[in-house]
DNA sequence: CTAGGGTTAG
């Protein structure tokens, strides 16, 4: 049949070039039934050829012998559309003088699955104009170029027409469109009570209004939804099991996500792709990533979106290698990633803050084209940022078109992160003019920057108007970051003050106030803060460590040993410093006065002639930060050993070349010595440091470092 | 001849 056709259409080109006259002369002698039939029948071909060539040429014919006409017309648009090229139907629908309401439909609808919902609209609206009127075929569809466009009122207006020409709620398809757009607008009332309306409710319907609640975050009333559906007698399929599913995950309700499991697997739904994706990430934000790992196993063929789902259950659990390690299978496989999946693996690589990987990221990021994505652009400022490197956040984020609220966010906390203060606050203060409105996350950052760089007054000024304002809700780490930042500049009482306003203070804010204390060596204030910490968190560990350091600072060695004694009783083993450096994608982890690594020998011998050398233009041992009762000589050489500068030394030792930049991490605070030493480092080795701390990047270069000494 | 809902992200 399919090779008769073909050759029929064949047949119609040879014409065209070689028998038109004989053609003409024989079409013209046959009735006009005739020729509609005949055309129809090439139109049908055309449907079977998917080829907008022989479109064409059947148009062409058309029009040279006058044969055009509404029903023909229609068909060929609807060829034209099922050929792929709805700027071709367009021509044709434009050229029409009289169109179907269904050829409408098709244009519209076509319009908007394409991602064109601009043109949807623009033809909706001119629809409306010329005085047809739309249908419910209309109607279900052109509410999600609404959505689509985030264009609200006009939606509302369409809404409008549809309840005038009674279609609302007698059509289930309208109905549901409906209820699916408000929902995409947030307003879960109106979709609600659009919904109440529906006279015959399906499965469709349902599923909208619960993915509606879950997204909004109403994740309850999303389960209420569902269980009531059920009630109602209403099957379930794939579609709603997708989205319950997720539901329980945000909620974390494992008991509730494995009854669904339940009835997914009696429903028969099990082997699903969406139920499947949507189970692995139930169990994945449950916390049980091996069961997430075990339904991946169950896929034949996962595709983008089973892998990502999988990705981000991973680096959520806390498996950022694994993860990687996912994300380069995939690769291998061929998947093409999308800017969810790239995003995702760049979360893996900042967390642990791997440069290098996350550069190779970068490049994919550019090569698929998704260098100006919010979500990309947002995950790589983030990476550059969490790896110390805030110029390359920065051009990222230049790079933007769009810049939202978030990829906002995540400059100013890479500013934050590395002391650029005064940078964090000039963003902070161009939202206002960029048409953002600051959050909860923008004032944490912001207050970071502040802290870090010990802007004391613009901190005090922003938490005032926030304050004041009320319409961004404090949390507890607003009010830690205050009291560290009031804390640390000797504003003591104001910081203990502010631990007071909380509702609930808990240990964080306390343990923050006790360690300004110990850098102000305020020692009643700090036993009123220990208690504090014990009262919430009875035998704290950290907090004896810091009153130790109070005690120790200030000279008190029997309160120390006291100490001591009972931490010891209750069995505390101090968190052990530790630094690491990355060297060809190997990590070299390092403890204070730690043998173990193979170039030991080595090491120390860097290390010794860099003391020597640094001794020279002035270094020396600032032995206050030494917590043990040593005699001074005893206290200068464990000071030599600490690991961050064992970890230095390293990588002084294994990069030869001046211009790579060095960096080390370590998992507490850096000491006081060693950032003195780090700097004197920089000098004699003219090269360059970067040290991520607990806390904060501290970027050492030509003998000084950008935290200013102040940290 | 034209129609509605789902699974991955900071």
């Amino acid at each position: 049949m399919t090779v008769r056709r073909r050759s029929q259409l064949n047949h119609l080109k040879y014409l065209t070039s070689t028998a038109q006259s004989c053609f003409d002369a024989s079409f013209k002698n046959t009735r006009l039934t005739e020729a509609s039939q005949f055309y129809s029948s090439l139109v049908q071909q055309c449907l079977h050829t998917r080829s907008l060539l022989d479109v064409g040429i059947v148009q062409t014919h058309m029009i040279k012998f006058g044969y055009i006409h509404l029903h023909i017309g229609n068909k060929l648009i609807d060829a034209s559309l099922k050929c792929g090229s709805i700027s071709y139907a367009r021509k044709l629908f434009d050229e029409l003088p009289n169109r179907h309401i269904v050829m409408w439909n098709s244009m519209i609808s076509s319009y908007i699955s394409h991602k064109k919902s601009k043109e949807g609209i623009g033809l909706y609206e001119r629809m409306v104009l010329d005085g047809v009127y739309p249908d419910e075929y209309t109607f279900s569809c052109v509410f999600k170029a609404f959505s689509n466009l985030g264009l609200i009122n006009e939606g509302r207006r369409a809404h409008g027409l549809s309840v005038v020409l009674g279609l609302e709620v007698s059509n289930v398809f309208v109905g549901s469109a409906l209820v699916d757009m408000y929902a995409k607008f947030g307003r879960m009332k109106d979709a609600r009570l659009v919904s109440n309306r529906v006279v015959d409710k399906d499965v469709v319907l349902f599923t909208a209004l619960i993915v509606g609640y879950s997204q909004q975050g109403d994740n309850g009333e999303a389960l209420e939804v569902f269980g009531s559906m059920i009630n109602q007698g209403i099957k379930a399929n794939a579609y709603t099991f997708a989205s319950i599913l997720i539901t329980c995950g945000n909620l974390e309700d494992l008991t509730n996500g494995k009854l669904v499991h339940g009835l997914v697997i009696k429903s028969g739904y099990e082997p699903a792709v969406a139920s499947q994706t949507s189970l692995l990430t139930m169990y994945a934000r449950c916390g049980l990533i091996d069961d997430s790992l075990r339904i991946f196993k169950r896929f034949p063929n996962p595709n983008h979106v089973t892998w990502t789902s999988l990705i981000v259950g991973l680096v959520r659990n806390g498996r950022e290698e694994l993860a990687l390690k996912k994300f380069r299978k995939m690769i291998c496989k061929s998947i093409v990633p999308n800017s969810f999946t790239l995003s995702s693996a760049l979360q893996a690589c900042s967390n642990l803050a791997m440069i290098d990987e996350g550069r190779q990221i970068h490049a994919m990021v550019t090569k698929f084209g998704l260098d100006r994505d919010v979500y990309a652009g947002a995950a790589l400022v983030n990476l550059y940022g969490k790896c110390g490197s805030t110029e390359m956040a920065r051009s990222v984020f230049d790079a933007l078109i769009d810049i939202d609220v978030v990829s906002m966010n995540s400059m100013i906390y890479s500013y934050a992160q590395n002391g650029f203060g005064h940078e964090a606050l000039e963003l902070f203060n161009s939202m206002k003019e960029l048409g953002l409105e600051p959050n909860e996350v923008t004032i944490l950052s912001v207050l970071l920057a502040c802290n870090n760089s010990g802007l004391v007054h613009e901190g005090c000024q922003i938490f005032a108007t926030i304050t004041n304002n009320q319409t961004i809700e404090l949390t507890r780490d607003h009010y830690a970051c205050m009291v560290d930042l009031l804390g640390r500049s000797g504003r003591l009482e104001e910081a203990e003050a502010l631990v007071k306003q909380v509702r609930n203070p808990d240990v964080v804010l306390w343990r923050t106030l006790l360690s300004a204390c110990k850098l102000h060596g305020e020692v009643e204030m700090a036993e009123r803060a220990v208690n504090k910490v014990l009262e919430l968190a009875p035998g704290d560990e950290g907090s004896h460590i810091l009153l130790t350091n109070v005690y120790a600072s200030t000279g008190n060695w029997s309160q120390v040993i006291g100490i001591k004694s009972t931490m010891r009783d209750l069995k505390f083993k101090k968190n052990p410093a530790m630094s690491w450096v990355d060297v060809d994608r190997e990590v070299h982890t390092f403890m204070a006065g730690d043998l173990s690594h193979r170039r030991s020998r080595e090491i120390n011998e860097t290390l010794e002639k860099l003391i020597e050398k640094v001794k020279l233009l002035g270094y020396v041992p600032d032995t206050r930060f030494v917590l043990q009762d040593l005699d001074e000589e005893l206290k200068k050489r464990s000071l030599y050993y600490h690991s961050e500068k064992l970890a230095i030394s390293f990588a002084l030792l294994v990069s030869s070349n001046k211009n790579t930049i060095i960096r080390i991490f370590k998992n507490l605070r850096v000491c006081g010595d060693c950032h003195s030493w780090i700097k004197f480092v920089t000098k004699v080795s003219s090269r360059e440091i970067i040290a991520r701390d607990a806390k904060r990047f501290h970027h050492f270069k030509d003998g000084l470092c950008s935290c200013g000494d102040y940290w």
